[in-house]
DNA sequence: CTGAAAGCGCTTACAG
DNA sequence: CTGAAAGCGCTTACAG
């Protein structure tokens, strides 16, 4: 009986509890689950008694036994980003209701990495899974179709049979952008982008689709780097692109923390913005509002992305209904001073 | 055999591996887990197995046979603070090498939903728990020492038996802001604080304390609240000091983006800083050193103190020697332009 | 509504 | 170095 030797976990059983509340463990099981209906008199007492001993159910036995655990993963590729921490602060909370557990999956901007989460993730049965994106490596992709557990992407929109996600269009929320940055008269721009993930890449697209379709002599200064987007770098970028296109009057940063620090680096450098030129910055974290001067930003609806996956996955865990299989949620373009 | 009605998870398990491989399953176990010496051929030959079938040992099965799982908690109270974020990255990283599972519980700063985390990730059998500070509610440690499941905390230093910790003094923190500010000549100070978690009146309780230890004529207007910290509090929270302390001419925001909110809106009030006042905050968040002017602040070892004590409960639960129980970090004063 | 039996997929402890 | 037996703590599926 030395604790080193029994193999026994040392907490209270199911057994021990049904022993105390006097019941078989089967019906104190379904007492605790309240799935099946159990005498209201006999409940009671089992949960007296699980009350009495702190007791808790065995999470490996419970998963083992029913072949499901109560856990989704959620795979994210940066914590780094305020973005992804408020979608899941969202998820999470709709996933608590329901008495499920969340499991963070960071792959850091790499798809290996991801296959990696996937594929130990998988060991864990989880009910669900919801990807960002759809930046998913073939491999990825067939290691989930084989499990058979249920996907929900979101962040992007993809219309594709079997394709669950919920998100809106980075390419429309890139085109937003470039129309408003031509109506405010501005015709010399630039797209200064870091990361270079696919919705980095998209919202390029729609910028230089929408500079294209507006047919004007607007000119596009493209200035990129895979480097991870920062406030420094932000700095850093800006006034490379102001010492190398000194006509620029109009940029579009692809995420606020670039464009946070290019507001900086104007206020030391005594560049008048938006007067000499115009900024706009992505996703509206909660800083851009109070900058100076105030930041104009695309809104992202990060938190009802979150809660709207979720809810979509557990339609999709429960085999109900869902109607529209990519729900968009659109953005929100936000003019400040700064633009 | 339907899907539906199996009790089997529809993964290959440890027998079919064993089958194809050549072997029995205890020895197929072994090969994976590369813990008794098996014959290299035989290993070998059950490494190829598992990678053609995809394999991957179910996790709830190996828990509940070995009454241990492979995961780790971690409980923080926020996850909108980038302090704890980068914690949590380094604590990854050293569990990761470990092929330790990291469980995040955000307890939104209250002790109850702390309570109930712990009482759910105990479920888990987790092999130890990183929590931080000390503002454990006494259940919460009841429960924890009942389960004897070895315990970090971090962020705060406590010098008590039993009890490790890894992080620095928030005392002894902001009495070096206060020094600092009393270097500068500053003689009517401010102590601005938000949350007022554990820490947080630490942080007040030493700046204080230097104040009075100074014996100087220096007085402190204190400003507190029990709103979540924020860049927009840090502006209202300035603005209404300034307009009923108009001669204040220093103050220590207990928080970095506090700090911020307060620059920005002295920005746009055009009060100079440091010339009329200067400016202080706390842990020094990336933005920081990029404001306008740059913020002076107290570095944090976060990074430091997650893998600190990740690396000091992996001592804990391998039964190592540990040293001293109670790590100190330190922490470092960055003084740039605001002070 | 309640329960006895079987089994989920592993690992431990004991032999050889 | 290898394996047969037992068991971890639950839940399922079947009876009654």
């Amino acid at each position: 009986m030395s604790r080193s030797k029994s193999r026994a976990s040392g907490r209270p059983t199911l057994a021990e509890l049904a022993r105390i509340a006097g019941v078989s463990p089967i019906t104190a099981s379904r007492a605790l689950r309240g799935v099946t209906s159990v005498d209201a008199e006999l409940a009671r007492r089992v949960r007296e008694a699980a009350a009495a001993i702190d007791y808790v159910a065995n999470s490996a036995a419970r998963t083992l036994a029913s072949a499901r655990s109560d856990s989704v993963v959620v795979l994210i590729p940066s914590l780094s980003n305020l973005l992804f921490i408020e979608t899941l602060e969202a998820i999470h909370a709709v996933l608590a209701r329901r008495g499920l557990e969340m499991l963070i999956g960071n792959f850091h901007y790499s798809a290996e990495e991801e296959l990696s989460l996937v594929r130990n993730y998988l060991a864990y049965q989880p009910r669900g899974l919801i990807l960002t994106g759809f930046d998913q490596a073939e491999p990825t992709r067939q290691l989930l179709a084989g499990s058979r557990v249920p996907c929900v992407h979101m962040m992007d929109l993809r219309r594709e049979p079997g394709i669950h996600c919920v998100g809106f269009s980075q390419i429309e929320a890139g085109a937003a952008v470039a129309r408003h940055l031509l109506e405010r008269g501005r015709r010399r721009l630039a797209y200064v982008a870091a990361q270079l993930d696919v919705r980095t890449l998209e919202r390029g697209d729609g910028f230089r689709r929408a500079l294209r379709q507006a047919g004007s002599a607007a000119s596009c200064t493209e200035l990129t780097t895979s480097e991870p987007s920062s406030v420094e770098l932000g700095g850093r970028l800006f006034g490379q692109l102001m010492r190398d296109h000194p006509s620029v009057d109009g940029i579009f940063f692809n995420n606020d923390d670039l464009a946070q620090g290019a507001l900086f680096e104007a206020l030391r450098q005594g560049i008048d913005i938006p007067a000499r030129v115009a900024v706009v910055g992505f996703n509206d974290l909660p800083i851009s509002a109070h900058m100076v001067p105030r930041l104009s930003s695309v809104r992202t609806p990060r938190a009802r992305v979150g809660e709207a996956a979720a809810q979509h996955l557990l339609r999709l865990i429960d085999r109900e209904s869902v109607g529209d299989p990519a729900l968009d949620l659109g953005f929100e373009l936000m003019v400040r001073e700064s633009s």
